[in-house]
DNA sequence: AGCACGCCGACT
DNA sequence: GTCGGCGTGCTC
């Protein structure tokens, strides 16, 4: 037992349990906060991530235990750092520990130190080499490298660059006594690759610099191809000049190689951290450490590393804000976008979040003047204008396979004219429906409440919502009748059509299930650049991201089945799919064209797409939604409860529900059974916290986070979560 | 979440 | 008698 003496010092320890609270332990000398520290917890000995000091411990001293080491020499995390995940905590309702060890690379979640990334090293020849004899010359890799050593300092990389064996003559060499080395240090060393701005873009960026060191949230609304990024790389080089980190989050599929060939090139000798899941561990590792220690300028990554440790934040740039991949759906259900707005406000530096469709959200906060909006409103290449969208009635017309005459003709002219199609349905698979032509039957998923979609090629009926596939059956397995059809279409159906229509043209189609290995997208890609495809079909996949240089019609079949759906949110998704679609259009020099078939062209939605006027569209939906009292009006934090049994998840709520005493203005609604009731042979009931006032709202869930605790000891085998902004309903 | 503790059923 | 089933409650 340790004996407690008067220097011995308390702390508050997160631990990663599924907990609402901190853990005391004591240690005989400081810690600096944000320490990683080995703690025997309960039986186990844990890593543990000290969060404060605390003078006076509320348990009994004797049941508090001692640190027994401390993990890292100097903390990887700064203060900074732990109010963020602090507020994350408190605000999204989670559990303490597990929303800091939730934001680690899992290096750091291990019980143990680390190493800390090497800083690089610079080779140079010194003065003795000039008694060697250089390598002969038909050695052409080894002589190159002689030279560039003899010419000036080299890194590593570029040495194996000119020999892959670099690494055991360089060594050779250090042994002779031959190298001198030094420690890079690009932090001063970056150039920018200019390039002329035209006059808004001018003074997008001028107004951002003029608030640079000091806390401003902008909204660059800026259509497809007005040039954003030409904005932010302007911003980040200013940033860079006052030795500041710039934080960029993109949306998951935007962190193309594609991009980061820009960035390096736009700055090269900059030292960029890219954190994503696709690098290795370690790579991922260092440059984390290297965003926590100031040694990388320039953070790129997806929404988790909004929880990057930085030394000097100087600029955050959130790029399609409105983009749903900001909110993660599982676990943490945090929003990156909006804590970075948090974050800027506590870095006391400016933030620009950037879309062609902002968020509805953002676009209040714009004109509520809590956001500074600034436009750009034409296309950066002078020579491209925007596509004519055109809406095509299919009301009362027969289709062919979901396409009009009209729709097919217009394929036909751009074909003769050698010209890219590019067909759009977010909906992959041949068909959606597999139906008995006797009973009327439906096949569904046997775990989920969703249809099973027909994947022709394969001869597989797959859930998209489960990974639950089966063979075709050869009967209805209600009635026992032979005859079963599919209905509907689906990407694979579309193909299969085009390709009798168009015998000649040359078709590719990308969805989730052409592109499943990762060379598939890369080799269309390349054809499609060098000219040997003619029409693309594809979904959302497509919709975003790549241009396509020959690409001057583009063709949506089938919308209307998210402009009158329950979510209130359908119609800003689908405006942001089509404005994205149809920007796709037309990049180059050529004159792009859209077709959009629709039973209900006179929808205002359709009529402000027509127009290219998203401002319209969001005065439109943000009356509605106001006058309705949803979001932004209104805020919603959300209780789901899943089991096997409705029943009991819907039970479960409803004690719940009873339990609660909610705080003025604060409505309680529900339980109420999910749109979808069954996702992976779970049902799920949903309880809603609406209200006006967050302050109250948040008050009232938290508050019900102790019964929510009790009550889940009688219902064992339930599984519930919090979500607070649900996205989702 | 784990895990230890504890109280009941069926086994050498 | 005791091995192990999982229901219960705690972790500084």
């Amino acid at each position: 037992m340790t004996h407690l003496t008067e220097s011995q010092l308390f702390f508050d320890v997160a631990v990663d349990k599924p907990l609402y609270q901190l853990f005391t332990y004591q240690y005989l000398k400081d810690i600096p906060l944000g320490s990683r520290v080995s703690i025997p917890f309960g039986s186990k000995k844990i890593t543990g991530i000290v969060i404060q000091k605390n003078t006076h411990p509320k348990i009994a001293l004797n049941k508090i235990k001692s640190i027994e080491q401390v993990l890292d020499p100097t903390p990887i995390f700064t203060s900074e750092w732990i109010s963020l995940i602090q507020f994350t905590a408190t605000y999204y309702l989670y559990p303490i520990g597990q929303t800091f060890f939730s934001t680690l690379p899992v290096d750091l979640k291990q019980n143990k130190s680390i190493q800390h990334p090497k800083k690089p090293l610079l080779y140079q020849f010194n003065a003795k080499i000039n008694d060697e004899k250089p390598p002969q010359a038909r050695h052409q890799a080894l002589l190159a490298l002689w030279n560039a050593l003899k010419n000036s300092f080299i890194s590593l990389d570029e040495a194996i660059y000119l020999h892959p064996n670099a690494k055991s003559y360089l060594k050779k060499y250090q042994t002779k006594g031959l190298l001198d080395t030094k420690i890079e240090n690009n932090l001063s060393q970056w150039q920018y690759r200019t390039k002329t701005l035209n006059q808004e873009q001018k003074t997008a960026s001028q107004a951002v610099i003029n608030h640079i060191n000091q806390f401003k949230c902008f909204l660059l609304f800026g259509i497809t191809g007005s040039g954003k990024t030409e904005v932010y790389f302007e911003l980040i080089n200013r940033v860079i000049q006052e030795k500041k980190q710039i934080l960029m989050l993109l949306p998951v599929i935007n962190l193309t190689p594609q991009f980061f060939a820009r960035v390096k090139e736009t700055f090269s000798e900059a030292n960029i951290a890219v954190l994503h899941s696709k690098i290795s561990k370690r790579q991922r590792l260092d440059n984390y450490l290297n965003a926590s220690n100031g040694t990388a300028q320039i953070i790129i990554g997806t929404r988790l590393s909004i929880f990057t440790p930085l030394k000097n934040l100087g600029l955050i740039i959130v790029d399609e804000e409105h983009d749903d991949s900001f909110k993660q759906e599982n676990d943490l259900r945090y929003n990156a976008r909006d804590l970075a707005i948090w974050r800027a406000q506590k870095n006391d530096c400016p933030i620009v979040l950037g879309s062609a469709t902002p968020s509805l959200e953002s676009w209040y906060n714009a004109c509520q003047k809590k956001y500074t909006l600034l436009t750009l409103t034409n296309r950066a290449i002078s020579q491209s204008t925007l596509p004519e969208i055109h809406l095509i009635s299919t009301k009362n017309k027969i289709l062919h396979e979901g396409f009009s005459d009209e729709v097919l003709d217009q394929i036909q002219k751009n074909l003769s004219k050698k010209e890219l199609t590019l067909v759009y349905l977010n909906r992959r698979g041949y068909a959606p429906t597999i139906v008995c032509l006797d009973c009327g039957h439906v096949i569904e998923c046997d775990y989920c409440s969703a249809k099973m979609v027909y994947h022709k090629q394969q001869q597989r009926l797959k859930c998209h919502h489960c990974e639950h596939e089966q063979k075709i059956p050869c009967a209805c397995p209600k009635c026992g009748n032979q005859d079963l059809t599919s209905l509907g279409i689906g990407t694979e159906r579309i193909e299969q059509f085009l390709h009798d229509f168009f015998p000649t043209a040359r078709i590719a189609r990308v969805d989730s299930d052409t592109i499943a290995n990762k060379n598939a997208w890369t080799d269309i890609y390349e054809n499609v650049l060098n000219d040997e495809i003619d029409i693309l079909i594809g979904t959302q996949i497509l919709a975003k991201g790549h241009d396509f240089k020959n690409l001057s019609l583009v063709t949506v079949i089938h919308t209307d089945g998210s402009l009158f759906s329950a979510d209130y949110r359908a119609p800003e998704k689908l405006f942001s799919e089509l404005m994205q679609v149809s920007g796709r259009a037309g990049r180059d020099r050529t004159k792009g064209q859209v077709l959009i078939q629709t039973q209900f062209p006179d929808h205002p939605l359709f009529q402000a797409l027509k127009k290219h006027n998203y401002p319209e569209f969001a005065e439109q939906q943000l009356s509605e939604r106001l006058s309705l009292g949803f979001p932004p009006k209104s805020h919603r934090i959300v209780i789901k409860a899943e089991h096997i049994d409705f029943n009991i998840a819907e039970a479960f709520l409803k004690e719940l529900a009873e339990s609660i005493i909610p705080e003025p203005e604060v409505t309680i609604i529900g339980p109420l059974p999910m749109t979808m009731l069954k996702v992976a042979n779970r049902e799920r009931a949903i309880l809603y916290f609406e209200s006006e006032n967050r302050g109250l709202l948040h008050q009232t869930v938290k508050k019900a986070i102790a019964q929510l605790l009790s009550l889940q000891n009688n219902y064992r085998t339930l599984k519930w979560t919090i979500d607070v902004d649900p996205n989702e309903t």
